[in-house]
DNA sequence: ACTGATATTAAACATTGTGTTGACTAAGTC
DNA sequence: GACTTAGTCAACACAATGTTTAATATCAGT
C-alpha cells in the first residue's frame, strides 16, 4: 500500500488516541483531530467517513487479529484451549495497550468489547460443545455467555485498572468459580 | 411540580424512545427530536444540556428505582437475596419494556447497563460478605464482578431478544453454573 | 531518472445543528 | 384573580460538516 496512506492513517489513529484520552469520543471533532495531527481535514474524508467510522474499522484490525488467535490454535488440536488463547489476545492488547486502553475506557467505543464478546461466545460454544453431558444449544450458550461475559467483565476491570494486580489474581478466581462454582469455593 | 414540566418532559422522553427505536443516539438531533414532539427547540434547553445529558437523567431515574428494589429488600434480613431482588428489577424492566429496550439496545446508552452493573456488584458483595470462608476483599470482588457481569450479558441477550423464551430458561442455567461449576454441569 | 497515477493540500462553499436571547403568550400555582 | 413560570416564536452568531476545485507532492513501477 501507499507509504502516504499509511503514514496519514498511522498519524490520525496516533492522534485520535491521544484525543481518547483527554476527552469523549463524541466530542472528539475532524477538525480538531486533523488539525492536530497536521493533516488537511479533507483528507480525513478520503479514508473515513466520520469518527465513529474511523473507530469501528480501528476496531475491525483488532478483530482480525484475535480471529487469527483463535484459528491459529485450532481448537479441535488441542484440550483446555480457553487459557492459552486468552492469554495470546491479552498478551497481544499489552502491546498495543494505548489503544486498547483507549477504546475500552469510558471515552472509548462501547461496541468495541460486545464484538469481541460475541466472537468468544462463538468461539467457546464449539469448543466446549462436546463437554456437555446432554448437550442442548440453548442451555449451552446460555452457559457460555455467562462464562465469557463474566470473563470479559473481569478482565475490563483489571485493564481499566491499568493491569496493575498480577493477572494471576483475576484468573484464578475466574477459573474456580467457572469449574467449582460458588458451593465448592 | 408542575404539570408542564411533567408533560413536556414525558412527550420528550417518549419521542426520544421512539427515534432510538430507529437510529443511533449520536444520530438523533434536538431539532429532530423537539419537531417530532411538536415542541419548541428551545424549551429542550429548558431541562437538558444535550440528547446525552437527557438520556444519562433519564437513566438515573431507572437506576434510582432499582437502588429502591435493593434497599426496600434489605439483605441483611433475608438469606438467598440475590434471585428475589433480580426478579423485581426484571418485573420492573417489564413494565417500562419499550423505554429500557430501547437504553439497552445497540442504539441506546452504553453506560446504562454498566451503571446498573456497577451497583449489583457492590450490592452482591454486600451481600455475599459472609458466604465466603476465608474472606479476602479482591478476590471476593473478582468473583462478584465476574458473576454480575455474567448474569447482565446473559440478561441483556435475553431482553434483547424480546423476552422470547421463558425467563427461567436462561436463570435456570446461570443459577447452576454459579452454584455448582462447569465440573458438576 | 522518467512517467503516469494518486495522495495530500489549500481555500472556498452551502448546509445543518447548536446554544442563546428577548419579547410575547399560555398555563400553571396558591 | 393575581402572580409566577413554562412554553413559543423568531432571530442571531457560531462551529463543524461534507464537498469541490485546482495546484502540489509523493509514490510505484519500469
Amino acid at each position: 500500500m501507499d507509504r502516504r496512506v499509511d503514514k496519514t492513517k498511522k498519524l490520525l489513529r496516533e492522534t485520535l488516541v491521544t484525543l481518547m484520552e483527554e476527552k469523549e469520543l463524541r466530542k472528539i471533532t475532524i477538525s480538531e483531530m486533523t488539525a492536530r495531527a497536521n493533516i488537511n481535514r479533507g483528507t480525513f474524508y478520503l479514508h473515513y467517513i466520520d469518527i465513529y467510522d474511523m473507530v469501528e474499522k480501528l476496531g475491525d484490525e483488532i478483530i482480525d487479529i484475535i480471529k487469527d488467535i483463535i484459528d491459529s490454535n485450532n481448537p479441535m488440536k488441542m484440550n483446555y484451549l480457553y487459557l492459552p488463547v486468552l492469554v495470546k489476545i491479552v498478551e497481544y492488547f499489552y502491546q498495543d495497550q494505548r489503544f486498547i486502553q483507549a477504546m475500552i475506557s469510558e471515552n472509548g467505543d462501547p461496541f468495541f468489547l460486545s464484538r469481541i464478546q460475541d466472537i468468544m461466545i462463538e468461539y467457546t460454544l464449539r469448543l466446549y460443545k462436546n463437554s456437555f453431558k446432554n448437550y442442548d444449544e440453548n442451555y449451552a450458550r446460555v452457559i457460555m455467555t455467562f462464562i465469557v461475559a463474566g470473563g470479559v467483565g473481569v478482565f475490563t476491570e483489571w485493564f481499566k485498572n491499568g493491569c496493575s494486580t498480577p493477572i494471576n489474581e483475576v484468573i484464578a478466581p475466574c477459573e474456580a468459580i467457572i469449574s467449582k462454582g460458588m458451593n465448592n469455593l
